[in-house]
DNA sequence: CTGAAAGCGCTTACAG
DNA sequence: CTGAAAGCGCTTACAG
C-alpha cells in the first residue's frame, strides 16, 4: 500500500529531529506544546500511522495482551472476552483474540501470540497439557480461565467447582431429585468436565446419590434418554447452556405423561441462552467482570508492568458461585415453548 | 520473562553467522542440510523463540490479517472466523481477531490492527461509514464482509439481497402470507439492516403486499406483537437466526387459538440455532467457505502476495442465496418444543 | 554454500 | 526544552 509514513518523514516536514517527534507523539511532558502542536498536525497532514512492531521492537514491550478461546459459539466466552477487552483497554493495551479448541489446534495461535510478544496470555479452557502450560508459563506471563492449575508460574481463576457442585446437587435435591446425571462435552474438548465432574460426584456422593455421566457429542445425548426412561426422574446437570440446550430438548420430547418436562435442570454460565424465555435455565452464575480483571491484573504483574517486585509461584485464585434459579428446575412450573 | 534467545544466541552457540541462522531457521534451500539440522537443534535446545515483530520490520511482512467481529455471541461469527483461519492458515498466515460494534467502538481495534501492519482486513458488517471505509483502504488492502461497497479500494463479498428477499418473500407467500412484517436490529448496529429491509421491501412492493418494519431491542418485540394481533397473520422476516429466537417466542406465545404459532417466520444465516429441532427455523443459508477464501484472496491480491500486478477498483462480488426450508415457515405442522 | 553489513521504524538514555 | 546516536531482533541483497 505505497510506502508508509515515518516519523522520519514527519521530523523532515516539521523540521525538528525524528526523536523528538516519537516523544510529541507519545505525549511526553518534555516536549514544548506549541511544537508538540505543530508536530501532531504534520503528523496527521501526512497521514502517519504508527508502526507497533517498531515501537515493539525498541521500546520491548509490545502492549498486547493474547487471548484464546476455545471457539466463538458458546456466548459465555462473549462474555469473558468483552470483560477482558475492558480491563486491558484501560491499560492503553490491546487485546489479541485467537481461536483454537483442542491440543493441536491451540498450539499455533498460542506460538503466534508469543512470536508477537504479547505481555500475558489469556487462555480460557485451554485444551493443552500441565506440562505444555508450565512451558508456557516459563516463556510469558499466562493465566488460565476455567482450568486447574498446572503449576509452575501459571495463574488460575476458576469457579469453586466444590461450592458449586453443592448448591447445584443440593438445589436439584430440592427439587426431588434422587438420582443425578451430568451430561458434559466430550472431555478432550472441555478439560474441565473432568474436574466438574468429579465435584458433583462428591458431592451426590456426600448424600448417597448416584451421579450418571453421559457425553454430549454430534449425535446428540442418547445416553441422556435412556437415563430418563428408567425409574424416577433424574435431576439433571448440564456442564454448560450450550451442552443443556441438547439436554432440555432431550427432557421435553421424553416427558412422561404430560407437556412438559419431569426431569429438573441446572447448566452452568448462565449466559444469554438461560435467561431466555422459552428456556428458561437454572444456570451457575460466574462474576465474570472480576475474574477478567484479576487475569488481567496477573499477567500485568508478572510482565513487571505494574505492582512491586516479582511474583513468585502460581496463584489460584477461585470464585464462589451464584445460582441463577429458573425454571428449568421446577418442572411443575412447566416450561413455556409450547 | 528473563531474557529471550536471539538468532544471535543461536548462531554463537552454533558458530555459524546470524544471517545463517536466519536462513536455515525460514528453511532456506541454500542451506546445507547438515548446517541446517544443527541449527535447528541448537535453537530447540536454547529455546529459541522467533520474534515476529523483528521479522515483521525487516522483511516489510508481517503475515497477519487481521479481522474485526461485531461480537461473538452471533454463531454466524464463528462460521465466518473458522472459514478464514482456514484460508490464512493454509498460506502460513496469522489471522488475529478483534471486536468491536459501531463506529466507535470499532476504531481502536482497527487502529491496533492497522499498527501491526497487517497485511489484509476483513470486516464483518462494519458500522463504520464509507467515508471511513474507503479512507482504510488507502492504507490497507480491505475486504468487507455482509457490507454493501463504499466505494474506492474497498472489495466486498456479500449475499444477493435481492435474490434472498426474493426466495423469502416468495416462500412465505407460498406459505400463506399476505402481508409482512421484517423485524430487524437497530440499524446503528448491523448497517446492512437497511439494505436488506429494502431488498425485502422491493420485493414485497412487486406483489403489491405491504412490508412494515419493527425493530428488536433490549425491550424485546412489542412492535411484533402488534403486528400480529391484527386481522391476517403476517409472514414474518427475521434479519439473523439471532433475531429469529425473538421473534419466535413472539409468534408462540402470542398464537391465536392453538399452541403453535399460526405466522410462518424466516430468517438469515442459517446457524446451528436455526437447524435446532426446539427453532427449526427456515433460513438463508450463506456460502460462508467460498466467502472466506475471497475475502483473504482479495486482500492477499491487493497487498501484492499473490496474483499478478495491480488490482484495481473495488470488487463487489454478491453470493447466491440458498433457503434451508425448515418447519418455523409451515406453522402448520407444528413447531416442537411442547 | 557461507559471512559481513546495511537497514526496517521506532524508543531512549545521554549530552547539551 | 531539543538533538545525535545507539540499538531492539530480524531479513536480505551482495560478495565471496
Amino acid at each position: 500500500m505505497g510506502q508508509m509514513v515515518t516519523q522520519a518523514d514527519v521530523a523532515r516536514a516539521a523540521g525538528v529531529s525524528r526523536g523528538l517527534v516519537s516523544l510529541a507523539l507519545n505525549g511526553s511532558p518534555s516536549v514544548a506544546s506549541s511544537t508538540r502542536e505543530r508536530i501532531l498536525a504534520t503528523a496527521e497532514q501526512l497521514g502517519y500511522r504508527p508502526n507497533a512492531t517498531a515501537a515493539s521492537l525498541a521500546s520491548g514491550r509490545s502492549g498486547l495482551i493474547g487471548l484464546l478461546l476455545p471457539d466463538l459459539r458458546n456466548p459465555f466466552f462473549d462474555f469473558v472476552a468483552h470483560a477482558l477487552q475492558e480491563a486491558v483497554a484501560q491499560r492503553g493495551m490491546t487485546l489479541l483474540v485467537t481461536v483454537g479448541a483442542g491440543a493441536r489446534a491451540s498450539r499455533r495461535p498460542v506460538d503466534a501470540l508469543l512470536a508477537l510478544r504479547v505481555e500475558g496470555l489469556v487462555l480460557v479452557s485451554p485444551a493443552l497439557s500441565d506440562e505444555e502450560l508450565r512451558g508456557l508459563g516459563e516463556a510469558c506471563p499466562v493465566c488460565l480461565i476455567g482450568r486447574c492449575g498446572p503449576g509452575g508460574r501459571v495463574d488460575t481463576i476458576r469457579l469453586d467447582e466444590r461450592a458449586a457442585a453443592e448448591a447445584v446437587i443440593s438445589h436439584l435435591v430440592r427439587a426431588g431429585a434422587g438420582r443425578l446425571v451430568y451430561v458434559c462435552p466430550d472431555p478432550e474438548e472441555d478439560p474441565n468436565a473432568t474436574e466438574r465432574g468429579q465435584a458433583l460426584a462428591a458431592a451426590a456422593r456426600q448424600r448417597g446419590l448416584r451421579l450418571d455421566t453421559v457425553v454430549d457429542d454430534v449425535s446428540g445425548v442418547p445416553g441422556l434418554r435412556e437415563q430418563l426412561v428408567l425409574a424416577g426422574a433424574p435431576g439433571v446437570v448440564a456442564h454448560n447452556d450450550i451442552v443443556a440446550l441438547d439436554a432440555l430438548s432431550v427432557i421435553r420430547s421424553s416427558g412422561r405423561g404430560g407437556p412438559s418436562g419431569v426431569a429438573p435442570l441446572v447448566s452452568y454460565d448462565d449466559t444469554y441462552l438461560a435467561s431466555r424465555e422459552e428456556f428458561s435455565l437454572t444456570s451457575v452464575e460466574q462474576p465474570v467482570g472480576t475474574m477478567a480483571r484479576d487475569a488481567v491484573r496477573f499477567v500485568c504483574e508478572r510482565s513487571g508492568r505494574e505492582g512491586d517486585g516479582e511474583v513468585g509461584g502460581a496463584r489460584n485464585v477461585t470464585v464462589a458461585p451464584v445460582l441463577a434459579v429458573r425454571r428449568s428446575s421446577s418442572p411443575g412450573a412447566g416450561p413455556s415453548g409450547a
